[in-house]
DNA sequence: TTGACACTACGAATAGATTCGTAGTAAATT
DNA sequence: AATTTACTACGAATCTATTCGTAGTGTCAA
């Protein structure tokens, strides 16, 4: 059903992951929380800029449109945040690692060095994929 | 010194990837290598299309270009592998996992369970993390 | 010398993403 | 009713990436 959903550019993953925050939101909610974190680095994209793009992403099935209660239209998200992230890793994963996940782990952990409770979490998944006697 | 490096995009990666291989190579071998690769996939690109990205990309800076003892230019990349990893990594990180690579790599990891000997080498490098006091 | 060959250089077409201006519309305010 | 307000819709400009055709150049063989 959730069948050939296209991968998100840039900015619509800037969309995606207002929406994925914050839930169900409108055109105004989702400029605004986009123009509030990005005021300092760069210009913030205008609000028919915004509104275009979600436009756009209703029309591809990225997002789900429902008439609100107000004149503004409510925009949901269809693809999950665990689906995109995992769409873009192996991507990445491909393209720059040869297949390997194991070697992007390797940088990533590399790159920025994990908390102590985070290398837990890690190696807990780790131990219990040893078990599971994935091959 | 090697300053302001643009992002290569995804075509320029491609031909990137061949020359870490293979180390400095000619537009011919370049071309020829990418059209081995995805002859099934996809249909390569010409020997055209692949000069002019790898004129653009010595004009940016990613590649350094030598004039070769026949008459055919070899290109040589500027960017290292790990450098190019890294940058990808992290923005990949930034754009969709809120800047916690654990998250990514815990993503990473369920997608494309890796083998043991993977996992060792992860719960190494995790190892040596843990001690080394970086948190 | 002529022609084939193996390249490079360059311009231009196409395609996709992002931008925003302008116009339209319905509801709320005066 | 007329005006303002708060939106949506749409077209078009811009920008970047990617594509390739065509033309130019020098070398080598006949």
């Amino acid at each position: 059903m959730n069948g050939k959903l296209p991968k998100p550019t840039p900015a619509e993953t800037g969309i995606l992951n207002v929406l994925w925050d914050l839930g169900p939101g409108t055109v105004k909610q989702v400029q605004a929380r986009l123009a509030e974190k990005r005021a300092e680095e760069l210009r913030p994209s205008g609000y028919t800029t915004i509104l275009k793009l979600m436009q756009i992403m209703a029309e591809k099935g990225l997002l789900r449109r429902i008439e609100g209660e107000g004149r503004a239209h409510v925009y949901i998200p269809v693809i999950e945040r665990d689906t995109a992230q995992r769409q873009m890793v192996r991507e990445l994963v491909d393209r720059l690692f040869g297949g390997s996940s194991t070697q992007m782990v390797l940088q990533a952990l590399e790159e920025r060095p994990a908390s102590a409770e985070e290398l837990d979490e890690i190696r807990g998944l780790i131990a219990a994929r040893s078990e599971g006697g994935v091959a």
